[in-house]
DNA sequence: TTGAAAGCGCTAACAG
DNA sequence: CTGTTAGCGCTTTCAA
């Protein structure tokens, strides 16, 4: 006899009040008796009660839920970026369910107002642009929207400071004087992906290269896969073209290794005649010597959370906009 | 003024009849005139009803959503999983939430029996282990549940015959005995991901090994992190140590590309004195000439899609258990 | 084949 | 400070 799940009456029963009370209780309202709320407390306690989020949803409360949408380009970056996210939604007893965009026919699927993602209290778009994933720039449905790694002036946004990390690197390299190369990633335009932090990051190295008197010219602007091996190729090429010692900025560490492997095994001396600064921050840099552009990633995702948490409790607030800075760690490699 | 949205009862008084009617257009009950089906649809299509999710969660119906757990690790295996799984959701109205379990703190997010990913009709397991995943070996609540890339006899699973794929792989490299090395990726337990698939290519691979006369020394099977370095490195310690040509069978293609890179550089020649064997059938192998064990990926997603589908619809039926089969794919590389 | 009515579990408005 | 009441939108009896 699988006895039924006990229901808000079931307490109020027990506790000898009516199921309203035990509502306030549930919901931290000021106006109850210490004795009362204890009374209830007990009973909720003893019957094991948990409210049913179902129906707390369709009564047009909370969910306590929040939707993620994000590309899935499978990095360490979204680790990381969600487990601070969570970590300040699970404070908050809030869940966080993921909806990856990585197709267009993906986005089809989330047109509709009444798709899964929308069935939250709240949304979070990582490294994507609101203009491309909905139409008219919002979602279909009024909730409340946060943005992180992705900037737009309508919602509230967490980014990092691209560019600044783009002008420590060329600081780096601008100590001394080389063939500079930078080596971009490929960003692809039939993805809702497009965040054009990778830009962000060249446009940064490019100004604070010439106020250092360095130069870029154009053709030394590489495009390459978001890999190790597409920097390998890279670096490959770029060592057949150069003469004497080089300088390069790898806009992500993980291209940064294919470009710190091609070069030793190019019988290169990272750090002298071949110098390299990667970008992220990720751990096995320190191991490998890599200098690079940190990113404080989890702190994005606790501080993209805080500001949802915060726009669930009021949504009339204006947009609030939040910029990270980048964190040059200093390792052999530059 | 933002007029509500319509609801059943607007549609009811629109379509001249009364509310459960159109309850039972919606649900397609077989006993009613197709003059009153045909008045409500056109209703119902006027206002641009939809039914109200919340509403029906919440009355103990479907949700019309399925959540996926899987671990994360980043690669082209999941987005082409999510492809297939999603291809016949959406056929079947139905979508799907994703809740990635990369560490065990993650786990404990999962133990509640309200949390987030259980306000769904079903569940789908990828790569994960009920036993690992779920206290007791199921899940807190008594959902329909599917595994894919796994195994566990007390529920429906749809698998890849891993084994299978080993031997296709061994009977390529028999063909030209020579001193044969297998490279296995480590599986990590500290977290929840340990489907053993790896393993069980070795093993097939071994016993189909063996019948062929070859032999597979102990000290020839290195294990590497999953990635292409991985590879990479893997192999140039194999060449080292080798003294004639060479076979290396790479439990998975992402590794099998490092093999060949590294081989390249090592002056070897693919397919006569270095013969690679890889595992998935990824895109990219086709350009660089790896001769691989192609796996199924999407057919096993819509597979696990449609085994769920099957379940919701009956939950009495006995386990039902899908093995798919791997298919070599022939290359220059062996 | 259709209508009437009850109820899923919770919360907010109002009354006391 | 606590009780009463109504209702969120849908589906499922039961009755006609």
């Amino acid at each position: 006899m699988a006895t039924r799940r006990p229901r808000i009456q079931d307490v109020a029963r027990k506790a000898g009040v009516v199921p309203s009370t035990v509502s306030r209780v549930l919901n931290d309202y000021p106006d109850v008796s210490a004795e009362t709320r204890a009374k209830v407390e007990r009973a909720i306690e003893s019957l094991g009660f948990r409210p049913s989020q179902a129906a707390r949803a369709f009564r047009g409360g909370r969910t306590h839920s929040v939707s993620i949408m994000l590309p899935m380009p499978g990095t360490e970056f979204y680790a990381r970026l969600l487990t601070g996210i969570e970590s300040v939604l699970d404070e908050h007893a809030y869940s966080a369910g993921l909806f990856p965009l990585l197709t267009l026919p993906g986005l089809e699927r989330y047109r509709d107002a009444d798709a899964l993602p929308y069935r939250a209290d709240g949304l979070l778009l990582a490294s994507l642009d609101p203009e491309r994933v909905f139409q008219g720039g919002r979602p279909p449905v009024a909730l409340p929207l946060v943005l992180v790694d992705s900037r737009h002036p309508a919602f509230d946004w967490i980014a990092l400071d691209n560019a600044a990390g783009g002008r420590l690197a060329a600081q780096v390299l601008n100590e001394r004087p080389a063939e500079t190369f930078v080596i971009l990633i490929r960003e692809r335009f039939d993805t809702p992906f497009a965040s054009g932090v990778f830009n962000e990051r060249l446009q940064g190295f490019k100004a604070a290269l010439a106020e250092g008197h360095g130069r870029l010219d154009d053709d030394h602007v590489v495009t390459v896969e978001f890999s190790a091996s597409g920097g390998g190729l890279a670096t490959r090429h770029i060592l057949e073209v150069a003469r004497g010692p080089v300088n390069i900025f790898a806009t992500c560490d993980l291209v940064a290794r294919g470009v710190l492997e091609e070069g030793l095994r190019g019988g290169k001396t990272p750090g002298s005649d071949l110098r390299v600064v990667g970008f992220d921050g990720e751990e096995w840099t320190e191991g490998a010597g890599l200098t690079t552009i940190e990113q404080p990633i989890e702190e994005m995702g606790r501080a993209a959370a805080r500001a949802l948490l915060v726009r669930l409790a009021d949504e009339t607030l204006p947009p609030r906009h939040t910029l990270l800075e980048p964190r040059l760690i200093r390792r052999s490699s530059a």
